[in-house]
RNA sequence: GCCGCCGUAGCUCAGUGGUAGAGCGCAUCCUUGGUAAGGCUGAGGUCGACAGUUCAAUCCUGUCCGGCGGCACCA
């Protein structure tokens, strides 16, 4: 008996297979009539060190990406960086490293690092989104994007950072402040770069229910994020002409059945009429300003009071001649969305009735519940907002509630005041940033020729700048930006602004179907690649980064770069890993890492001080807190076998996982049991006990069914806890015969490949297996072998259970019934009870009611 | 407030319209030439609560309770 050693074993087959290319994609001439599967996981940042939460992404992604092999795909796994962004440029202003250098150091150490992880990737793909072969053709698309009129030019407010002179991201901003520098940030109206993510709305928002391998979860938030609502964008007509020249007021709504319980018009705050008021009325600015002064905080606009103020204008009801309305300022009306003014139907509308509530506007209830009766009909205590029949509105009367949406837009239409309309809560995607370390926008300013496209592509990023002030050091250059105009050759200046991120990872899956290709993308890598099969990643992502690609990539269809219309045909977004917190106890209590507490008397202490340690909340890992665990550290401990076991065992795979110390012990002395198995079976001779051989096959076949189906459903942790009481069959019929117990073990080890492939190897190559394991084919099932030959059927009387008999499989109900009466055991239950009822299912149970 | 997910052993989770399971932890014992180990045996569960459907409900239906997540003056 050998222990098994994977601090030697692990390296030496990582390197095996390299030797033999085992991870080599195959050419789709060389797959031939093989499926292909396109398997890949959220590619990483390079912080430089890799945490727990990527040993558990890669580690799925792994798992997918070998199952297919074995199952005979031809598989894409690659892998690469994300490797533009702000963390380059702080470590930049605060150590004074090079940006480049320090994200390629950080790329190299990283790389090592998950190569330790045993992943099956095909590293010959690999790219940086930093790399100038990669930003540069990102730039071609940039170009082809502005020409087509999908990336534009337009003045926005923005989060500007007035102590570091550039603009956050709205995540970049806590509690108003910006992160880096603690200053309070200002709005800032500057021009930036769009996409018009908006122009694919309807299709981004209409195709997720083609996406039937995603998360339900993550098509919900997308459907929510793009928010489309149908209406109708109308004008009343004001009874005087308005101060701002118009002669009405536009309204959107998605109740136009509501239209004659409308009892007031309220516009924005910062709505063109409201401003032009407060220009001519003070009272109306010092209004204007109260609004503004306004939280911004979930909580306070939570318990934000509804404010408004009576401009005193007028506007006529458009069904309605004898019938004007008061036209409002209103601080919940947002200009943002819709026309920035509503008519207020306080009936039927949550906001409406607090508003008219307050300021005693009247309420007119025009939608009648359906248990209702009309005449004499009161409005309760709160709005109803539920289904009903339309009355005390003229012609819609009668009518339930969506045709008298319809019936009210065609009237509307009819009048010309206005017509049905789509509004979407999704904004255009604004794409500069005022930072040096991203894709320079290719575009230059010219003073005759105006905004032009580069075409002496690509635009490179320096690499001799500066970071000693704030502010974008590709503006402060002295001499990148200044060009000649590609159009006319006259003096130009270039954009400084560099592309958000989130544009480098919209399109990067696209270019591993063929990295090498001159042009972005090699139509026909992918065309064969895409879409993505399998991707993996955080739920982080559920929005912002998937939508962003699947926008990409059907704007890239739409210049037939590609013909998928989704990067991703499935989705899978895996849980955190999570752990205990520990804090000392005392007059200052500081988090303690795991490292830095031992057990003692049945509780935790601090070693440095022997003070008792608090045991705090599982949570997400993180550096503040101290809870985070090394994976090096794991590795050196229990091999990265070891390691990926865990990660996938002990939660389901979309749920958070907490880390525990005894639950990696449990999947090492996993690990040598399965190896002890395999040393078992190897050295197994002869014949053994017929009974038990047949059970053997039996579980084995069983074991074959349970992991290829958990394995396909995402329920790794339900596949493992199969290995787990398959080794308990190991052990219970071990007077198997020994070719008998060589065919289950080599099963059980092709099957637990795909999650500690280092230890299969070493268990292949002990029992003799041809080749390595990672090109052993997945077993087939087989319902034959797998059948039982005597069933154990319980009895129950009277829903109870009270015996159990044996039948062969398949047994007529008639004979299974006569065997059940016979049992000794449900006689006795029967004594003195008649049998009213004997219910027989098949193969399963016998249930007698006796009364 | 709206939407979604989850409640099974001390912990983390499998599972099924019909006999409640695994790992870890715990207890007892064995081994001490697999030894910073290995093994045997065992205890431990009104399957969140209540009602309904059924011969039979942990599973299906409904209501409620608890936890987590997303969205939220979006007209």
């Amino acid at each position: 008996m050998v222990r098994y050693n994977p601090k030697e074993a692990e390296p030496r087959w990582r390197k095996a297979w390299l030797d033999a290319g085992t991870f080599r994609t195959r050419s789709p001439a060389e797959a031939g009539a093989a499926p292909k599967a396109y398997v890949l996981e959220m590619f990483p940042y390079p912080s430089g060190r890799i945490h727990i939460g990527h040993v558990r992404n890669y580690a799925m992604g792994d798992l997918v990406a070998r199952f297919r092999r074995a199952q005979g795909y031809n598989v894409l796994h690659p892998m690469g960086w994300d490797a533009f962004g702000m963390p380059a440029e702080n470590a930049a202003m605060e150590k004074g490293v090079n940006p480049k250098a320090w994200t390629y150091d950080n790329i190299a150490a990283m790389r090592e690092q998950l190569k330790m992880l045993g992943l099956s990737i095909d590293w010959s793909r690999e790219f940086a989104t930093c790399d100038r072969a990669y930003y540069g053709r990102q730039q071609q698309l940039f170009v082809e994007l502005y020409r087509r009129g999908l990336a534009y030019r337009r003045e926005a407010t923005v989060n500007w950072d007035p102590v570091d002179a550039t603009v956050l991201a709205n995540e970049q901003v806590i509690d108003g402040r910006g992160w880096r520098s603690g200053a309070l940030v200002e709005k800032k109206k500057l021009t930036q770069w769009f996409f018009r993510i908006t122009q694919y709305a309807d299709e981004l928002a209409d195709a997720l229910k083609t996406l039937d391998r995603w998360p339900d979860k993550v098509r919900l938030m997308q459907e929510n994020w793009i928010g489309r609502s149908k209406g109708l964008r109308m004008t009343f007509a004001a009874t005087a002409p308005l101060p701002t020249g118009a002669d009405g007021i536009e309204v959107y709504t998605t109740r136009p059945d509501t239209l004659f319980g409308a009892s007031f018009i309220a516009v924005a705050p910062d709505h063109p009429l409201a401003e032009r008021l407060a220009a001519d009325d003070p009272a109306v600015a010092d209004f204007l300003a109260e609004c503004r002064r306004g939280g911004t905080s979930e909580a306070e606009i939570e318990l934000a009071e509804k404010k408004g103020r009576d401009t005193g204008l007028r506007v006529q009801h458009p069904f309605d001649p004898a019938r004007t309305l008061p036209v409002w300022i209103a601080n919940f009306v947002l200009m943002e969305y819709g026309t920035g003014a509503i008519f207020g139907c306080p009936a039927h509308d949550q906001r409406d009735w607090d508003f008219a509530t307050k300021y005693g506007l009247p309420i007119l209830p025009v939608v009648l519940p359906p248990s209702a009766e009309a005449d004499g009909y009161a409005p309760g205590a709160e709005p109803y907002v539920g289904p009903g029949r339309i009355f005390n509105s003229a012609f819609l009367d009668g009518l339930d509630v969506e045709s008298a949406k319809a019936a009210a837009i065609a009237e509307i239409e009819r009048q010309g005041r206005g017509q049905g309309a789509t509004v979407y809560r999704l904004r255009d995607w604004g794409v500069s940033r005022q930072r040096y370390w991203g894709c320079p926008i290719p575009i230059v300013h010219c003073a005759r020729c105006g905004i032009t496209p580069e075409t002496r592509l690509p635009v490179d990023l320096p690499d001799d700048v500066t970071f000693d002030t704030p502010g974008n050091p590709l503006d402060r250059h002295p001499t990148w930006k200044h060009t000649t105009c590609p159009a006319c050759g006259g003096p130009a200046t270039r954009e400084t602004d560099t592309l958000d991120t989130f544009v480098d990872s919209s399109w990067y899956f696209a270019r591993f179907t063929d990295p090498e290709a001159e042009a972005p993308l090699d139509k026909a890598a992918a065309d064969y690649w895409m879409p993505v099969d399998q991707y993996i990643g955080g739920v982080e992502h559920a929005v912002l980064h998937l939508l962003y690609a699947r926008f990409i990539t059907k704007a890239l269809r739409d210049e037939g770069r590609l013909d998928a219309d989704e990067p991703f045909a499935g989705l899978f977004t895996q849980g955190m890993v999570t752990h205990e917190t520990y804090r000392s106890t005392g007059p200052e209590p500081r988090w303690l890492s795991p490292a830095e507490i031992e057990p003692r008397d049945g509780g935790w202490v601090e070693i440095e001080t022997g003070q008792p340690v608090e045991v705090g909340g599982v949570e997400k890992m993180s550096k503040t807190k101290k809870n985070t665990v090394a994976p090096e550290d794991i590795f050196a401990t229990y091999g990265v076998d070891a390691a990926r076991l865990f990660v996938l065992s002990d939660s389901p795979p979309d749920r958070d996982v907490p880390w525990t110390e005894a639950g990696v012990e449990g999947c090492w002395r996993f690990i040598n049991r399965v190896w002890a198995e395999a040393e078992a079976a190897a050295d197994a001779q002869g014949a053994g006990d017929p009974d038990q051989t047949d059970q053997l096959q039996r579980a084995t076949q069983k074991l074959i069914k349970a992991v290829t189906e958990a394995f396909e459903s995402f329920r790794f942790n339900a596949g493992i806890a199969r290995f787990y009481s398959f080794l308990n069959d190991l052990k219970r019929l071990e007077r198997a015969d020994a070719s008998e117990r060589r065919a289950a073990v080599k099963a059980l080890i092709v099957l637990i490949n795909p999650i500690t492939p280092h230890l299969a190897e070493s268990a292949w190559a002990r029992l003799g297996g041809a080749g390595l394991a990672a090109d052993a084919a997945w077993p087939a099932f087989d319902a034959a072998l797998a059948a039982d030959p005597v069933l154990t059927l319980p009895v129950q009387i009277n829903g109870k259970r009270r015996g159990e008999v044996q039948a062969p499989p398949g047994a007529a109900e008639a004979e299974v019934e006569a065997i059940a009466l016979a049992d000794e055991a449900v006689r006795r239950h029967l004594e003195g009870l008649t049998v009213r009822k004997v219910i027989v299912v098949k193969d399963r149970i016998v249930n007698i009611v006796a009364g």
